[in-house]
DNA sequence: TCAGCTTGTTGAAGCGCTCTAATCATTGTG
DNA sequence: CACAATGATTAGAGCGCTTCAACAAGCTGA
């Protein structure tokens, strides 16, 4: 910076407004330091920069599973919307696992970033609240009642209760829920489908698994296994219904003839015409923008208040349901439309 | 740090001593500085540190299309390797877009982190070496030829070839390859295909697409609308293939019967048994850790030249390759092992 | 003409840490 | 018992930037 300010023939606090564009720089220093800088391939030092200013302009990312086509979509919308703030992104993976997800967290905090947006986080609300003392922080994809971290969310609770609402009218009854255990807005699924269930008059039958396609195959085979009447599963997510869907596959039943198949989320995978997943769209690039949008009203217009967005989801059709074949279920549809 | 230090009843050089756990600091005072520490819930300010010290032991990883199942593989690889050097990792993502990748390189410099990893990288070679001179880089999953960044590759002409001798073996002989364009690896898997092709004396049959599903989808339907015979496909990637897949379905061939289809890399999705696509695999995770062993060599032991790993992938033989129904193409078969 | 503005510029302090060299306390040696 | 050697500790400079108060110079209007 002394280099660029001797070039420039003016003094190094100068070439720092200059650098940034302070309106209070007569455009001929301007010139000559915007010069002097790329003659000398100058890039002013960040570190330094935050040391001095307390500013990054720097977002954080925490993808919570890098496997899961999930998080893509959501971390597309943020990026976007970073980029029309003027901030950058950085960001990180939890590998599913809350030791390293704490310590992402804290990677982001050492490393000063303005805001930190946390996709789908497992860690327990304690830790995160902690770190939200030292940055703003926005919750995507996993509710939370809290004060001081900002929320969004889709509807899962309606979400769930859509699929439902689309199994029973094409006449099933018998409706397995393959849990999401402790997966973002895994509980709110499993509450609308007990709830919707419960409307209408239906047993839950509920399988405990994960977010994941391994889990979802083990749970789907365990579901079969209990002998208990099934006519349609609604797994917590696209990646366990896939698990399903094999397990499904490997057991003789062919989908949707024998059993329909909702999983959640729309991610790419489930739009493959091979799979054609009926699922539900939770609109995640809008959930991004949304993010973004909460952080920079805390960092620039010094919200404090935390603001919980929840957006409604759709359903998305498609090919693995059905009205159930086996008649007697459809004799008690006890719902039309 | 100096609370710290008051609390602890020792200067502010030894707390800096104590807590990067310094040989030559006694064992009560570097007691009484952890409990204080701790106390105070004090953290080290990274920027400071780096500022004063040039080191952050950190890298990062920058991943090309966040999109694609390939990357988190190789991701997790790095994560582990990372993990056990005593490293902490931070990721970006290019969003497949030059300018972008370019951003997330300078922010990766602007951060100082003590070395990067390019996965999938696709700005051009200046780009790369330009930066290398602030940074020691590793590029995994893109053969270069470079002196002063090292890359870590599989061996993409050789995969190629095998799944064209594969594909040969079983008696196809007119195999159209949906290249991968400016792809990682892309050049050298359409080498491989063009050599083999060559060597049994069948005519190359290549349509241009790029790495994603939605090209794969495209190029396919004009492979069909060429005109020319075709009983297999060798797709760039497995997410074109995935678009091949679809276009193959909706126009009513039935794989593998009426074509047989592979992909390259061996990604989750082409492991659904719904799928079950014959593909290559590249062992992404060794890939990874190959990556950091490099960086840690030249950060930690100085190594200066360049080093260049080129790994045998092996070939994944599933549901999507099966002999030609076609008896024109099987009489003139011209290979058999 | 000159007090009072602007507008543009600068010196110096300070951000929170590391690191070198110097200091202090303790032990071992001839 | 003086003195070297060893181990533990500390003062202070400095990393590269921002920012604030101060200042110089040119301009305004009474």
């Amino acid at each position: 910076m002394d280099d660029v300010a001797r070039r420039a023939g003016v003094s190094r606090a100068l070439v720092s407004l200059a650098l940034r564009g302070s309106a209070k720089v007569s455009d001929s220093s301007r010139a000559a330091v915007r010069r002097a800088a790329d003659e000398l391939g100058y890039r002013p030092n960040l570190m330094a920069r935050h040391l001095a200013s307390k500013q990054t302009r720097t977002f954080g990312l925490l993808i919570n599973d890098l496997h899961n086509p999930y998080f893509p979509s959501v971390a597309d919308g943020i990026k976007r919307a970073a980029d029309a703030g003027g901030y950058r992104m950085l960001m990180n993976s939890a590998f599913l696992n809350d030791d390293d997800e704490a310590r992402a967290i804290e990677t982001f905090i050492d490393y000063r970033v303005d805001g930190l947006i946390l996709t789908g986080s497992q860690v327990s609300a304690a830790v995160i609240e902690q770190a939200a003392r030292s940055v703003p922080i926005v919750v995507v994809s996993r509710p939370m009642d809290s004060t001081v971290v900002d929320t969004i969310n889709n509807d899962d609770f309606l979400g769930a209760q859509m699929v439902v609402e689309h199994l029973i009218e094409l006449g099933h009854r018998h409706i397995c829920h393959i849990d999401g255990g402790r997966g973002a807005g895994s509980a709110q699924r499993l509450a609308g489908y007990q709830a919707m269930m419960h409307r209408h008059g239906f047993a839950p039958h509920i399988v405990p698994a994960a977010f994941t396609e391994a889990s979802g195959a083990l749970a789907a085979q365990e579901a079969l296994a209990s002998g208990r009447t099934i006519s349609a599963m609604f797994a917590g997510n696209d990646l366990s219904a896939l698990g399903v869907l094999d397990s499904l596959d490997s057991a003789g039943y062919v989908v949707p003839d024998d059993i329909s198949l909702v999983g959640y989320d729309n991610t790419s995978v489930a739009a493959l015409r091979h799979i054609g997943l009926t699922t539900v769209d939770q609109h995640r690039e809008r959930l991004g923008e949304l993010a973004i949008d909460a952080l920079i009203e805390r960092v620039e217009h010094g919200r404090t208040q935390a603001v919980h967005h929840v957006i409604a989801p759709s359903l998305v059709v498609r090919g693995t349901t059905a009205a159930p074949r086996d008649p007697e279920s459809r004799g008690q549809r006890k719902f039309s439309k």
